[in-house]
DNA sequence: TAAATTTTCCGAATTGAATCCGAACAAGCG
DNA sequence: CGCTTGTTCGGATTCAATTCGGAAAATTTA
C-alpha cells in the first residue's frame, strides 16, 4: 500500500475501495473491471485511489490476502468440532462450509478464489495450506491411531492443493459433470479409503 | 481469429506470432507482455497482429488451445502402454512424462498451464479432461476387476483436477515443501489405495 | 509478360485506461 | 483562530491496444 490512511474517513475510503473492488470484480471479472468503475462504485474519485494503492493490481492482491484471511477466520473456530469427528464426516463437514462460504455475497469469494489461484499461487494462498496443515495435525493428535500413516505430508499436499481446485473448478462450472454432493462425498471417500488401507498395510 | 491466412508466408506469419507469445509469456508472465514486444520477437509489425487476431486476447488463446493440442498428442500414445500397467506404475509413469512435457522448452507449458487453468477452465482444459477419462475408462477395460468399483466418474473427476492442478502447483513453486517425487508416488497410492479399498469392500 | 486483383504487411495516428500531480478541502492542534 | 498535516479530487499525462489506409508482394487474369 503506497500509503496508510490514520484518519477515520480515510480508513472508510480505503474500505470502500476493496468493497467495490469485490463488487466490480463479481459483476465484469478481473480483466474487465477498470480503475474508473471501481472509483464510482466506492463513490469516490480515481485519484484517491492511488492515494493507498500503488496501482490497479495491489487493489486485486489486497482483496485476494482478505479473502484468504477470511477463509482462516471461518475455518478456525470450526477446528475444535472437525477434529472429533470421524474422518468422513469431516472432510464433507468442512467441504460443505467451504462451498457455503465461497458462494456467499454473490459469489464473491468464489470468483476471487479463481483469480488468486491462477497469480498469487504461493504468496497468498500459503497462509491457508498452513492452517488446513495445522488442521490435520490436530486431526491426526485426536485420532493417535492414524499417526502410523506413511506420507502425511505428501497426503496432506495432495488432498488440500487437489480437494480446493477441485471444489472451487466444480463451482465454477456451470455444467459440472458431477454434483456437488458427489464431489464431496468423493474426497472424503478418498481420504478415508487412503487411510483405512493405510491402517491395514502398517498394522495387520 | 480475424481472418484466415490464405498464402503460405501469412501462415507462417501466424505461426511466429504465436511462437512469440510463448517466447514473451515465458519471460514475463503473460500480464507484462505487450503487443509491441510480441511483435518485436515475431519480426514482424505490431499491425500484423490484428490481421490474424481479433486482440491480444485471442493470441492467447490459440496458445492455449495449442497448449492443450500438444498435450493430448503428448499423451495419446502413451495409452496403450500405460493401460498394461499395473495401477501405481502407471499413474507414476504419466506423471513423469507430464511433467517433462511441461518444463520443455524454457516450461513454457508450465507458464501457459498456469495461466490456461485460471482464465479458461472448462473452454480450453475439457479436451484433455475428455482425453484423460478416456483413458481411465480404457484402463478399466484392460483391469476388469476394477469394474467393481463405484463412483468412478467422480473419483476420475478428482483425481484428474486435483493430480493435474497439484503437479502445476508444486512445479511452479520454487520452494515446495516436498519433492516431485514424492508427490508422484503419493498421487500413485492415493489411487492404488482407493482402488484396493473398494474392491476390499466390493468383494470380500 | 504485363495488367489487374487479391493478399499481406506495416507503422503512424487514434483511443481509452492507468497513473500522476497540484490545487482545494477537511481535521487535528497550539 | 492560524498552522500543519492528512485527504480528496479530476484534469493532464503516459503508455499500451487497436485501427486504418496505403504500399509491397503474391497470385490470377488476359
Amino acid at each position: 500500500m503506497a500509503r496508510k490512511p490514520v484518519q477515520q474517513r480515510a480508513k472508510a475510503t480505503v474500505d470502500a475501495i476493496v468493497e467495490a473492488g469485490f463488487i466490480a470484480m463479481a459483476e465484469r471479472g478481473p480483466a474487465a473491471t477498470t480503475t474508473r468503475q471501481i472509483a464510482d462504485i466506492a463513490g469516490v474519485g480515481v485519484g484517491s485511489l492511488y492515494e493507498y494503492f500503488e496501482n490497479k493490481e495491489e487493489i486485486f492482491q489486497v482483496m485476494s490476502e482478505r479473502f484468504v484471511a477470511d477463509t482462516i477466520a471461518m475455518i478456525q473456530p470450526l477446528i475444535p468440532t472437525i477434529v472429533r469427528k470421524p474422518i468422513k464426516e469431516a472432510v464433507l463437514d468442512l467441504l460443505g462450509h467451504f462451498r457455503d462460504f465461497l458462494q456467499a455475497n454473490n459469489e464473491r469469494y468464489l470468483k476471487c478464489a479463481r483469480y488468486a489461484m491462477a497469480l498469487d499461487f504461493e504468496q497468498h494462498v500459503e497462509p491457508l495450506q498452513k492452517t488446513l496443515s495445522e488442521l490435520v495435525t490436530q486431526y491426526l493428535m485426536h485420532h493417535p491411531e492414524t499417526l502410523k500413516i506413511r506420507n502425511i505430508p505428501t497426503m496432506s499436499y495432495i488432498m488440500i492443493n487437489g480437494g480446493i481446485y477441485s471444489v472451487v473448478r466444480h463451482l465454477c462450472d456451470p455444467a459440472p459433470p458431477i454434483t456437488f454432493d458427489e464431489l464431496a462425498g468423493g474426497l472424503a471417500d478418498m481420504v478415508s479409503h487412503y487411510t483405512e488401507r493405510e491402517m491395514a498395510l502398517v498394522s495387520p
